[in-house]
DNA sequence: CTGTTAGCGCCTTCAG
DNA sequence: CTGAAGGCGCTAACAG
């Protein structure tokens, strides 16, 4: 009853397992006569090799592992996207281990792949997150996402998150707002926190002050810390939320509190996700290539896989921190006067 | 420079590699001078057991595999989140093998899990659903989800496509609507093919005429099947998209034909992603709880998969199909005279 | 070209 | 309570 091993694929077609093996793997050469009888055999006992034992010899699983803090929201499900595409393009499997909210619990989490993976891909927004991987990842092959860059040479991805927030705001002085708050991410949160800093640089420099509302990236976070805004004594013009989906509690909270956007409040996003065009009006945001990213992330760390395989010396470039810088896409919710920009359709 | 393995620490600890697997596994009893003399070398070498290894010589995995024919959207992000939440609550991982079109592709993938799972949940809405399970996996805990039930003894879920398609339309009778539209989803998916099936049954009983076009179950072919049935010189009053995603281009599409919905023409979709919430006028739509599926579905493959490990006579409501019933959601787009509901805001 | 034989890293009887 | 030894299923030299 139980599947069938390369030993009974070896013994019914009368041939020794290493014979099998190499058909199997296409190593090495075999004789016609001899590849026939074990494709036979294969084929009468539906034989498949069993992955795990081959990883074991081969030290080589043909997986790698994602390690984010969340599976929430369309911003990780784009990246996941893009990651299982690139896999799938390199014969390769995804493992996925979300909800890592804390630096302890992801550290428990990268312990846990070991022997699992062939590389990591960590999205750890969390302040400590270089102790991280250097320390936990005993060897490793690690792509760090997002994250802070304490040693300078781990290789690693990230957005410019100061600079669009910076970007974000800029337009909306440019559009003549002048009370402009800011609806941030969680404070643990790395990215959020540089967002936040590209908001008050930029607000200092147009020598306006600053209105903070504390968020938690979510939808619900950012209608109540929108809500909050709108009840003080002193409303904002124009809200920019630290991403879209705080951004569109925004807007619903203007809604409901019965004023208009972009009339009375203009609103700013970041990430881009698909809902950001769906929204009415729709969504001003910073643009991310999010599926692209993850795509990218994943033909870095298998480039970087493969040359600790040949045991060359770590290829320069490999180390290397990638930037992505976001770009403004301007819709309605800015209030810029653009000519009404129809919606396509397009998106798949 | 090499991970250290259990022998590493063995000699470290002075102590035999037996006597390490036993503190590391909890199994068996240990002297506690012993436990510690492993732990402190355990510490000392930053051990960490190698999963794939373990797998081998105890055949469990503890990792599930999730075999789905595409990442699109938001019904397959919901559904893998919550079958993230499940397997982290059993401590297990997930691994998702994606876009798997066609039967012999999704065939392929199945058989490379193989050793590297413990269970499967697969995502066929081919045809050709039965005989993958039966003749491709060789005695792995399978269940299927939304296909076809072939053998009618495999564990299995499903949504009652047909009985929510009717309800959608009936709905729409109701509010006085007779020229009801159908936008199909891809004709090789059976779910596309039973909520059509139902829409043509409710068209029937009520002896209207059935309209219909044929998209994708992408937002884009959405819009595309709305604008060719907005042409037709019998225009529709109402139409009942086969997705959400789908539905969400046919709103953009009336839109932009410079129609109202749903004034002019009334929309009703299917399946209540997050965003159909957010869509203006809010869609009209069958709710499912996605994650809640992908939660019960893990759930049911434990159980499943332990059955099988204690070699139970695989419990009988084991083998039980699920049968998932939606829930008509009214929101605006329908034109159903509700108190006009705000939006809440709530979602996390 | 093919078979034999070690492991891969770990768990698990089975004696001691 | 502990250690020695035999696998788990497969690949990879190394001899024939």
């Amino acid at each position: 009853m139980k599947a069938a091993t390369i030993r009974d694929v070896a013994e019914r077609a009368g041939v020794s397992v290493a014979s099998v093996s190499r058909v199997l793997t296409g190593a090495g050469v075999v004789a016609e006569p001899t590849r026939s009888k074990v494709l036979e055999a294969v084929e009468a006992l539906s034989y498949v090799p069993h992955s795990g034992a081959r990883s074991l010899s081969t030290s080589r699983t043909d997986v790698i592992g994602v390690i984010l803090p969340d599976l929430f929201g369309e911003f990780f499900s784009e990246l996941i996207r893009g990651m299982d595409v690139a896999c799938r393009a390199q014969g390769r499997h995804l493992i996925v281990s979300s909800s890592h909210d804390d630096a302890a619990n992801a550290a428990a989490a990268i312990r846990s792949m070991r022997g699992r993976v062939d590389g990591l891909i960590v999205l750890s927004p969390h302040l400590d997150s270089g102790e991280l991987t250097s320390s936990l990842s005993g060897r490793l092959p690690v792509l760090l996402m997002n994250g802070g860059d304490l040693d300078g040479q781990q290789p690693s991805m990230a957005v410019d998150n100061t600079g669009g927030a910076r970007v974000a705001v800029e337009h909306l002085f440019s559009l003549g707002r002048r009370r402009i708050a800011h609806v941030g991410g969680p404070t643990g949160n790395l990215e959020a926190r540089q967002r936040k800093q590209g908001y008050l640089d930029a607000v200092a420099s147009a020598g306006a002050q600053p209105m903070l509302a504390q968020g938690e990236f979510t939808q619900a976070s950012g209608f109540a810390a929108a809500a909050r805004l709108l009840a003080s004594d002193q409303r904002p013009d124009a809200i920019f939320a630290g991403n879209d989906a705080m951004a569109v509690g925004v807007l619903l909270a203007i809604q409901e509190a019965g004023l208009r956007c972009p009339e009375d409040i203009a609103v700013v996003g970041f990430d881009d996700v698909p809902i950001a065009e769906l929204v009415r009006p729709g969504l001003t945001t910073l643009h991310i290539d999010i599926a692209g990213m993850g795509r990218r992330a994943v033909e870095r760390l298998l480039t970087e896989i493969d040359d600790a395989a040949a045991n060359s010396p770590q290829a320069a470039n490999d180390a290397a921190r990638e930037i992505i810088v976001p770009r403004l896409v301007v819709r309605q919710s800015c209030g810029a006067s653009t000519s009404t920009q129809g919606f396509s359709g397009e998106r798949p």
